[in-house]
DNA sequence: AAATTATGCAACCGCAATGCT
DNA sequence: CAGCATTGCGGTTGCATAATT
């Protein structure tokens, strides 16, 4: 491709400049935290498919989407490990700031794993046994990785047990959030309702069921956490199917599987799952919701044509306001 | 104040899909 | 239908600037 005239570049490097930079109505930075919601809960759902993302953010461009988010967001949600951690996931690589690291032993994506731990905080915040209720729905994962996912699970669903099946000890004055933070009573019981019998013995089957043997899907695609997230919508179990009956030991029993599950592996291991985000997460409950009302909805009904849902809305935005088409 | 490191962002690159001749 | 050009996209890089030492 030639260069245009008097200007050293190519019509693809001008036309990305346009697109990027000089179209109208772009707007640059100042991501407002309507528009993180927006970014986070997509991300979560779809994966790094910036343009359908941009899609839905009228004047933002894929690229600067992409930006934001690896550049802030994600630090923003994920970016508070410890230093063993970090150390731990990137040893080989000190300047991949412990997202990145192809030469692993392990061999896994790491940005898969994050979208797979967003996600399932999403989930819980959502439906908290929707995902965790159907064992077919898990995938077979790396040894490795299905450690990462335990100890994920360990440290979102205990805390989240301890809101469902509040201990006698524990008094109603304070009660803690799935995240482990104090919450009023009123929120807590709109955001965690209590769980059936069934449903926690469904949660403890899909415990069971992650570790099946056989060959595990390499978790390096960020389709195959997309998948994941849609036939776990498929199967979403109601939650107060048996009056919401408390089961009083199951948190301790709960606990003691995970720890079961969690063994056999040295305490330097144990700390990869040290998220930082989930703390943060939960001011963004609210957002979530039109995600999983409409969208979500839709985009399942549809098959997953996720441009078919996205595009229709937002995708011309720019250019009817810069053009008035 | 200088050197070093971290950060943010525009631009580049390669690949796949689509359109055109 | 083949060949080429264009478009769309996501991952990555390079550089300017800010922050830190």
């Amino acid at each position: 491709m030639g260069l245009i005239i008097g200007l050293k570049r190519c019509g693809k490097s001008c036309r990305l400049r346009w697109l990027n930079y000089l179209r109208p109505n772009i707007k640059h930075g100042g991501f407002s935290e309507e528009e993180d919601n927006i970014i986070c809960n997509l991300y979560i759902s779809i994966g790094s498919r910036w343009s359908v993302i941009a899609a839905q953010l009228p004047g933002r461009t894929d690229n600067d989407i992409k930006n934001y988010w690896n550049t802030r967001l994600k630090k923003k949600l994920l970016g508070r490990r410890k230093p063993s951690s970090i150390n731990r996931i990137s040893s080989t690589n000190p300047d991949a700031n412990g997202i990145e690291d192809s030469s692993s032993s392990q061999a896994f994506s790491n940005a898969a794993l994050e979208r797979l731990q967003l996600h399932m905080q999403l989930q819980s915040l959502q439906n908290p046994i929707s995902f965790y209720n159907n064992p077919v729905l898990w995938p077979k994962l790396h040894p490795f990785q299905e450690k990462m996912l335990l100890q994920s699970l360990k440290e979102s669903f205990i805390p989240l047990m301890q809101s469902a099946f509040p201990s006698p000890q524990q008094g109603d004055e304070q009660k803690v959030d799935m995240y482990g933070q104090l919450v009023d009573s009123d929120t807590r019981q709109q955001g965690h309702p209590k769980f059936s019998n069934s449903s926690v013995v469904g949660l403890k089957n899909s415990l069971n069921g992650i570790t099946s043997s056989g060959s595990y899907i390499p978790f390096t695609s960020g389709d195959h956490a997309m998948d994941l997230t849609i036939v776990s919508r498929a199967g979403v179990v109601e939650p107060a199917d048996a009056a919401a009956q408390p089961v009083p030991n199951f948190q301790s029993e709960l606990e003691n599987f995970l720890n079961s599950k969690t063994s056999g592996f040295t305490s330097q291991e144990d700390k990869i799952g040290e998220f930082g985000c989930f703390k943060e997460m939960n001011r963004y409950g609210e957002g979530m919701n039109w995600w999983s009302n409409d969208f979500e909805t839709k985009a399942f009904l549809n098959s997953w044509d996720s441009a078919s849902v996205l595009q229709s809305e937002g995708m011309f935005h720019d250019y009817e306001l810069g053009y008035n088409m």
